[in-house]
DNA sequence: TTGAAAGCGCTACCAA
DNA sequence: TTGGTAGCGCTTTCAA
């Protein structure tokens, strides 16, 4: 492995001289350039990573940190990925299974100079403590952070499910069920009142039985439909939480002989793979779209100039279940 | 920020002491490490990642490279990290798509020293290229790299195909059919044989026109159900390249209103949560097992000892389709 | 048990 | 345009 200082012997210049060609400074003669650009060639020469991150203090590398892996969050990722990539930044991702213990080490790792800064996807960790990051370099989060110094992409998802309403009661549905996540989460409140705010739109009543709390996997949409199946007065349609839980009440359906759409009407969130595999009528999240902005968060520490963020809606994505 | 040389300097040791403290060498007496461990603490000191991989040579990094990210390369990631991070690694991935100068961006990673070693999920260069960067440091493969220099974890679809062409026959299934993947692969020359040899165990005709090839989606899925619809002489069980195919031919076969698996037993492969969503029988891949392996087979170069492989071994998840 | 000092490979400032 | 040189923050002999 050749080094600099090498080809600076080799070629008879400074190291200055060909740092300033690795570089692409302007002061260099092109002749020498020539020079020095042969000799690296002919020895093979790359410069060391790690050198230039401890010279320069930064890395070039971005965390990520996520308690778990899903569709939903690779693809954040990927579109992070590909736009933290076109301005030269490498990333790392943080796996961290929901312990606060590893999410620590991913936090320190901003610390110790390993990544220049950092995205929470999912974490556990009090936005107090992310915060208290914030001096060692830029965090950005997916999720509402409440907290001043860690911005987010966040989506206010009120006009997403609107659109899902929309469309169900211009189709003539009326008795419309909604299968909600977290209960005192914000996404779920906003939901809450487009659809209460829709309802009153249609001067329909809004019906507490027909809504369900915490549900979020396929086995919980397993189950909200079976539930279902044993009330009277049905609902004609649901509204689920996100894709999965709209998979498990389809696949469920169909096991109990319970027509979709016909006997009941099923739309989904964000507009994953499985969704369009399963042809679920779905809200589209502009997901990489988020993951963009959120690199455009970062942008001013870590470019040293500002990014306008490129504005987003959700959209429909209508399929055979409605 | 504080440095290892603040801390000598506070303490009154030498900067060799507290790297001794650091690094939990035992030639540094009880007293002395208090003292400085007191102090660290106290300067909320922590070292700085660059200057230990510089200083070492090595970053206790590994990356992964990947033309694409898919829920089976992604549990393969999972349990790769899994691996490396109790051993003290951190991964990074490299998604390529495909592209052979982002893959030849990653390789170099390996030569500039960002990375202490390699693990290839999918890839488009040549094993004699990836092999050329074998002499930076160690490489393992997922698929097989027909190289001598590149180990890799693939297992012999043999036994599970034959393990599913098993379950088929004691039904009673007969009329058999494939959907193979790309013709070429070992992969699907294993499970041919696998095809042929059980069907000549049981007396059974092998029929080409139940092969099919070049299936690897939902949408080939969906075609080969109903190009298999129009045949006369209909087989009665298709063997699938893996879960997504299986997949759209269930649903294909639904939309269809053709009874599964009355009319048509269906079998997927690898095992996915998809094939779990959806109520396929399928063959499971051992995917973490196999990233297990592959970090052991990255050991003696990082570790500087071997760890010995587990066996591996292909099973049944029986399900609803067959 | 402790310290001095020479690296690791590059950048960037100051002169020339 | 080029060179000299002092860092960046840690590890690792070699001595004491």
């Amino acid at each position: 492995m050749s080094t600099l200082d090498q080809i600076a012997k080799l070629s008879g210049f400074s190291k200055a001289t060909v740092s300033r060609v690795l570089n692409g400074s302007r002061h260099v003669s092109p002749d020498t350039r020539k020079k020095i650009l042969a000799i690296m060639k002919e020895q093979d020469y790359v410069p060391n990573r790690n050198a230039i991150s401890l010279s320069k203090g930064r890395t070039q590398q971005i965390g990520m940190i996520t308690m778990n892996l899903n569709e939903l969050i690779l693809h954040f990722m990927n579109g992070f990925v590909e736009s933290a990539g076109r301005h030269g930044f490498q990333t790392i991702i943080y796996t961290t299974g929901g312990d606060s213990q590893k999410e620590l080490q991913a936090l320190e790792d901003l610390k110790r100079k390993r990544v220049d800064g950092l995205l929470i996807l999912t974490s556990v960790s009090s936005p107090g403590l992310i915060a208290s990051y914030r001096k060692y370099g830029p965090i950005v989060s997916w999720q509402r952070m409440d907290h001043p110094d860690i911005p987010s992409v966040a989506m206010n998802q009120f006009e997403g499910y609107a659109l899902a309403l929309e469309h169900l009661l211009t189709r003539g549905y009326t008795r419309i069920a909604n299968a909600f996540g977290r209960p005192s989460s914000i996404n779920t409140q906003s939901r809450r009142e487009a659809y209460e705010q829709a309802m009153a739109a249609y001067s329909l009543p809004v019906d507490e039985q027909w809504y369900y709390s915490s549900i979020y996997s396929i086995a919980d949409g397993e189950r909200v439909l079976r539930s279902l199946m044993e009330q009277q007065n049905r609902p004609e349609a649901i509204l689920c939480a996100n894709d999965l839980v709209a998979a498990g009440i389809v696949s469920e359906a169909r096991r109990q002989g319970l027509g979709v759409p016909e006997n009941l009407a099923i739309v989904g969130f964000d507009d994953t793979e499985l969704a369009k595999t399963m042809g679920i009528t779905t809200v589209r999240n502009p997901v990489a779209g988020q993951a963009e902005n959120a690199f455009r968060l970062l942008a001013p520490a870590l470019l040293g100039k500002a990014l306008a963020l490129q504005p987003l809606a959700f959209s429909l994505a209508i399929r055979e279940t409605t």
